[in-house]
DNA sequence: CTCCAGTTGAAAGTGGATGTCATAATAACG
DNA sequence: CGTTATTATGACATCCACTTTCAACTGGAG
């Protein structure tokens, strides 16, 4: 999986004429290898505390190449912060953000995602995508 | 419905000690005659038209003042900008967002609210509020 | 090895939201 | 009605999360 990424990656670099670099590689491998949903400032400080003359901006644009190529997207959540979160082949997932500790679930509903289209196909609107949160407390934060 | 909310918002003002001024009528009477889903920039653009000295700041505390009281709610559609809609009385929508012309249409489905109930209680999960926007293309713009 | 297009990191620039502060306006009181 | 204690306003400054700029620095094709 991680490597099926990385070649998606390299295979986008190499279609638009993008040069491998030192870089690149670290914060991919950052990247994969995080937990899902991280903003840049995150993946930064992560990042930075091995590799201390690494730049904000790299990460920046380097994430961005990410969601060009398909392998990221991004994401907001309401705290002010954009997070990268990892994406696989065509699937796709809502999230449950719990509002206390801030932790992110995902889950997948295919009936909601019918609804969704009914409710679209009804007012003659074509969906090219969606977002669906659920903010409240997670079963941690309940107790 | 406009005579309600302003009832909503003059005893909210009172409870809370604020005092009544025009700018706040001005900005509240734009506000509920306005399209829903405006920005700040929208709303103190559309009546700095009619009084040209009125403050960005002013607008701008005025909506929080709303959203407070509320009468309106804060929303993000991923433009940059934070919108404000009409509150009714517990009343809840979702949108319908296009990306072509910016449109922003509501609708409620019972049954997905259902089953977003379900899928969190299965998680352990207590839900405290939702966004669900589907974006694509309006019926105007796929013509 | 050379050379050039692509990269990097520091720093400056942006745009929207938010804070500051002297001045102005409201409303309660005398 | 004036006075006065607050509260509100508006111009401006600041913050913050990006986003762009630019001179110095590679990667890799030839």
């Amino acid at each position: 999986m991680k490597r099926a990424k990385k070649k998606v990656f390299t295979d986008f670099m190499t279609q638009r004429g993008l040069k491998s670099t030192k870089q690149r590689d670290l914060i991919l491998d950052a990247f994969l290898s995080s937990d899902r949903h991280l903003s840049i400032e995150e993946l930064y400080l992560k990042i930075r505390a091995k590799h201390p003359n690494i730049g904000y901006a790299t990460v920046y644009r380097t994430l961005k190449l990410f969601a060009e190529a398909g392998i990221a997207r991004e994401m907001q959540f309401g705290d002010g912060q954009t997070r990268y979160e990892h994406v696989g082949e065509g699937e796709h997932h809502d999230h449950l953000v719990c509002t206390r500790c801030g932790s992110i679930e995902e889950f997948e509903n295919e009936t909601i995602e019918q609804l969704q289209t009914e409710v679209a196909a009804s007012r003659g609107f074509l969906i090219e995508r969606h977002r669906l949160e659920l903010y409240g407390l997670c079963g941690n934060c309940r107790k």
